[in-house]
DNA sequence: TATAAAAATGACAGCGCTGTCAAAAGCGCA
DNA sequence: TGCGCTTTTGACAGCGCTGTCATTTTTATA
């Protein structure tokens, strides 16, 4: 049997009170008494009242959901990510709306321009996040919104994860081990990671007053494909590196066939490391050194400002950087 | 400068009709003749018009939104999921509210149940579909769903993979090969697809007349370190197998590692196939052979199959079963 | 041409809630 | 006790749409 769902109007008669009163109650409002907020609290149990969320929604202009813009094929990174966004829309009683989207899409400025009277605010993964078109309409349209990206675009709050510094301590790491001919694979020229992951393996490499050779660099696209073939160029060369570092783990991965394809053990005659620290990494074999972002922790920092601005508490300083870190783990170690 | 969202009522004054053949055109309802539709879409088009969703839920007691019931630890699977349901529920003008959860969880009701007016329908997916308890509420409560499951509840609609086959079909194409000891890995217990898959295994076996030993066949949980403990045991008995069945990919990884510690050569000394042509087995050394089963395809048809439900047009036959196919790669090979 | 039936359109209530503003109740203090 | 203040509560409009049902227009048929 379907009972029809109590309104509010069905608490408010039970509780004596006005729909008003009852409104007030679930809205958290200030100036209820005590005990009026428990008779309606009483009442909603009673009814097992659960607020329309439409009715709300059209009475206060507010969706209460969030939309989520990404375009990122690593599925283990969405998934946490959704992951610790939901938990924090749980606590504020919003709801996630997921939208994967192709960044490089005619269409994407259309498709989101429909989205925005559905959500009270974004969050913008990378590299969405770095699509200047896409951030000038949320920006004209005044669109609250939370980028987690390595630069900032006007006044928008966004988050970074240290990858630059990520990207230095790992190629420090390698140098430490004692190699000297230390090759890279870039991640996708669209990324902006793949930049300031670059920059950090260049800036240990000064520090360490080791010139930077192109031949040990390698244009990859983030994915393994692009790896292996990286990785056959930097291993046919004359003066094969000793040790390669590439820009995210599914990369490393292809290090790692390609390793094989020469015949090479790991890590004796080579060291492999990634970026990400995805399963992939943990189950390789050898298990990937690589390196970890606090994926959940920047999903969960992100939600929580833009909660903060969507009740209208925006803070000061609006960037958030938070640290990856290395995890060291059997594909390195020293050379020779 | 935000310009206000322009209504319903914009559009019918500038195009000279009533609110509610505006209505109706944007409902798609027959009965408007093509010159006002026309009329109508010029208006909407010029005011750049979109209904509002809360209004439109309102006063129809719709939602459209659709929830995703899972809890499902492979972020591969879910990722696909969400995109085959995504693309279906675009078509329909639908959102996705995704929802994971624990399928545990003594919560799991109340939390469910909190939901369910949010929401037109819901998309459960394995292993949650399996939780009688929900499925009790669910049918109580008279909520639309569709159910990704091996086995039927109810009149509920259910899709379903041939996992029974297709592990029937690897089994098979092992003893092709010339295996005569196949060792087998049981999935997570609780997981209606491992017995299944158990059960097609024992199937190829008994019709080659091949006896079933109790000490080729090991209890995993679908992770990597449950598949590695269990080869380890396998491989350790007196007569190991020549070639391991895992009853997904992580484990399959687990078994590779395993054969690495062994210092078996794969496929030469052990054949590994595993289940379910995740992105790991892909890139695993050497790559696996496995079962790709129809994942978009199974998040298409129930998304389908939830919005003609939607739509009051249930079908006769409730239950759609999609075939899964084998993926030949190099982890598998003749004994010896 | 008249008439019935079908198709197209509109008027209006109301979905369940929040915002606004006014009214009532409670409080401190002379 | 009464005054002015603050706190608490309520009445009511209206958010933008759809459902119902009445009305008008068109079409088919006699």
């Amino acid at each position: 049997m379907i009972t029809k769902r109590s309104t509010i109007n069905d608490v408010a008669r039970l509780a004596g009170v006005s729909i008003k009163t009852v409104s007030r109650v679930f809205n958290r409002e200030p100036n209820v008494r005590q005990s009026t907020r428990d008779k309606v609290i009483a009442a909603a149990e009673t009814l097992n009242y659960r607020p329309n969320r439409s009715a709300r929604q059209l009475a206060s202009n507010l969706t209460f959901v969030i939309g989520m813009l990404y375009d990122n094929p690593n599925s283990d990174y969405v998934t946490e990510v959704q992951y610790g966004c939901l938990q924090v829309c749980r606590e504020y009683g919003y709801n996630l709306l997921i939208h994967p989207c192709q960044a490089d899409s005619p269409d994407l400025i259309d498709e989101i321009g429909g989205l925005q009277h559905q959500v009270d605010g974004f969050i913008v993964l990378q590299p969405v996040s770095d699509d200047q078109r896409l951030n000038q309409l949320l920006l004209e349209n005044n669109i609250a919104c939370v980028r987690v990206s390595q630069r900032p675009f006007e006044e928008f709050p966004w988050i970074s994860v240290g990858d630059k510094e990520a990207a230095d301590q790992m190629t420090e790491y390698l140098l430490d081990l004692g190699h000297r001919r230390v090759g890279f694979i870039i991640g996708h020229p669209d990324h902006g990671s793949s930049h300031d992951r670059l920059a950090g393996y260049r800036s240990a490499l000064k520090r360490r007053d080791i010139r930077y050779d192109e031949n040990l660099v390698a244009q990859g696209r983030f994915d393994l494909e692009s790896g292996l073939s990286c990785a056959r160029k930097l291993l046919s060369s004359t003066s094969r590196p000793t040790a390669i570092f590439a820009s995210n783990d599914p990369m490393a991965m292809g290090v790692l066939s390609a390793a094989h394809e020469f015949g090479l053990d790991v890590p004796r005659q080579l060291s492999v490391a990634g970026f990400d620290d995805s399963p992939l990494a943990r189950h390789a074999w050898p298990p990937l050194t690589t390196v970890r972002q606090p994926i959940t922790e920047v999903a969960r920092l992100a939600t929580n400002v833009l909660m903060q601005q969507l009740q209208g508490r925006s803070e000061g300083d609006s960037n958030h950087r938070l640290q990856a870190e290395l995890v060291c783990r059997a594909s390195t170690g020293s050379p020779g």
